[in-house]
RNA sequence: GCUCCCAUCGUCUAGCCCGGUCCAGGACAUCGCCUUUUCACGGCGGUAACAGGGGUUCGAAUCCCCUUGGGAGUACCA
């Protein structure tokens, strides 16, 4: 039997990055076992489920680069893949259960199921005591339910302990009588979370279902209901949770908590990948820089972490800045053009482009860096005085240099400088004027740059138009 | 409260299942040095952890128990 595995995204809001690492978990162990990664869209709530989200969602994971086997656009043997459409399947099994007497209609006030659950929790009774668990009344609710009254269906919990084996925490046990008779279908005809999850999965024949932690206890419930509609129970991997630097749950004011918003920052998909694949789980061999593609065969269900992982932005950054750095000039480039607004950027030739960014490729760590780049290094026409400029223009031999330059300069009517001009004004100053070491480099950096620090002078003064240079100079 | 789960450097983790090879290894961050006549990259090195207490054992980060701490769930949310 092929391995099928699923990531059933509620599209209520951006996708966080805590869904999109057991996706990520999801696809790769169906990469490893040659299975089929599919995305089920679970929107039964119908209050905060938009269809915008669900968009949203669906470009993020794409771009993170989670292709679905099966998928709402994608639709393959057991479709339809968006919980809503499937609201008649739901109806059956809630009726199929009603009939065998293990779920009832319940007509239970608010106020009533209000004490019920005080009482359950000062007492340690069960949460659910309504009358209408007991089959004596079920008659009575059927027929108010055929003259048209709405009332939720509860599942009635068997009495008995369970126990399910979990990849990453082992035996997991659940004593009997701690869950309540839950609702499976609300009186607006909409299923809950545990009863069409379990219908989906088994109907969807999903063999591993790989989750959060915070589902653990929702297992029990759904292996109640595996049981009572006698589905085949799949395997599951309970992987922990992502907490923020104060150990609490991960949320918005722990920074930065939405794909969307790393994508917008200019972090590559292949580093978030990265990332988020290694908070919890581990390459055998310690790998800390690959794509997936390296590792997929690697992956197994046993290397999870059992215990939660702080998210730390340092490291996503350095991961980012290596995945740029082992880019190629030409890919670099394409990622890197959205990412700039500056015109003058996008006006020059694309030899000039793939120059500029190859200077900067291993001094940045996001796409977005290389704009201020710009502006910092090239786009300048004036030498800001400040100490390391002083302390440079003090030199004797710096006037000698910037004569020189000023002269050579003078001569030029090209946009641009070759490589081979500086060198020659360099070697100039070297055996005419007997300048040498770091009163030469250092020389011709301030008096071109006016910083005492930056990137190799031979790419950078034949990216910066001549034009500039001639301002600074006061040519 | 009740139920489930977790506990190794500041952070992510290896090691734990199958006790000795671990006075605990790697990575990020941090500090220092080298390299680059700058910056960055890179290289080398330093600081830094088995939550506490009891067992078991010749021997425990590894097995057992307790304590403490943390997380999750406890909805007609998912």
């Amino acid at each position: 039997m092929s391995v099928r595995v699923r990531l059933a995204p509620s599209p209520t809001g951006n996708l966080h990055i805590g869904n999109a690492r057991t996706a990520i978990y999801n696809f790769l162990f169906a990469k490893k076992m040659q299975g089929s990664f599919i995305i089920r869209v679970e929107d039964t709530d119908l209050e905060r489920s938009t269809k915008e989200f669900e968009q949203n969602q669906m470009e993020d994971l794409k771009w993170l680069g989670l292709q679905a086997d099966e998928s709402p656009a994608n639709p393959g043997e057991f479709a339809p893949y968006r919980q809503s459409e499937r609201l008649e399947l739901y109806k059956d099994y809630a009726q199929k259960l009603l009939d065998e007497g293990k779920a009832f209609y319940d007509f239970c006030s608010d106020e009533e199921l209000q004490i019920m659950s005080e009482k359950a929790k000062s007492e340690g009774t069960s949460p659910y005591t309504g009358k209408w668990k007991k089959a004596e009344h079920w008659d009575e609710a059927k027929s108010r339910v055929a003259a048209g009254e709405k009332a939720p269906i509860r599942f009635l919990v068997p009495d008995k302990a369970y126990s399910f084996k979990d990849y990453v925490r082992g035996e997991v046990k659940f004593p009997a009588g701690m869950v309540g008779d839950f609702v499976i279908l609300r009186s607006n005809g909409m299923p809950t979370y545990n009863f069409c999850n379990v219908v989906d999965d088994a109907l969807q024949k999903m063999t591993h279902i790989i989750r959060g932690e915070d589902h653990t206890n929702n297992t029990l419930r759904q292996l109640m209901i595996y049981e009572a509609l006698d589905f085949d129970i799949p395997e599951f991997a309970h992987v922990s949770l992502l907490i923020g630097e104060d150990r609490q749950k991960l949320s918005k004011r722990h920074g930065v908590t939405s794909v969307r918003q790393y994508r917008e920052d200019g972090y590559l998909p292949e580093a978030l990948f990265n990332y988020l694949c290694l908070l919890g789980w581990s390459h055998p061999e310690e790998k800390d820089v690959f794509n997936w593609q390296d590792i997929a065969n690697d992956f197994s269900l046993t290397r999870f972490s059992k215990s939660h992982a702080i998210y730390d932005v340092e490291k996503l950054k350095w991961i980012n800045g290596q995945h740029i750095k082992n880019m190629e000039a030409e890919e670099l480039l394409q990622k890197v053009r959205p990412f700039i607004k500056n015109e003058f950027f996008h006006s020059q030739t694309k030899e000039w482009q793939l120059s500029f960014v190859s200077l900067f490729q291993d001094k940045v760590q996001l796409l977005k860096e290389f704009e201020s780049k710009i502006n910092e290094y090239v786009l300048f026409e004036s030498l800001n005085s400040s100490s390391e400029l002083d302390e440079i223009m003090g030199w004797e031999t710096t006037p000698q240099i910037q004569d020189h330059v000023k002269a050579e300069l003078a001569k030029i009517d090209t946009d641009f400088i070759q490589a081979e001009d500086l060198d020659s004004w360099m070697n100039y100053c070297k055996k005419e004027l007997k300048i040498k070491g770091k009163p030469l480099f250092m020389g011709f950096r301030g008096v071109l740059t006016g910083m005492n620090h930056g990137p190799d002078l031979k790419v950078l003064v034949p990216l910066t138009p001549v034009s500039l240079l001639k301002k600074r100079l006061g040519v």
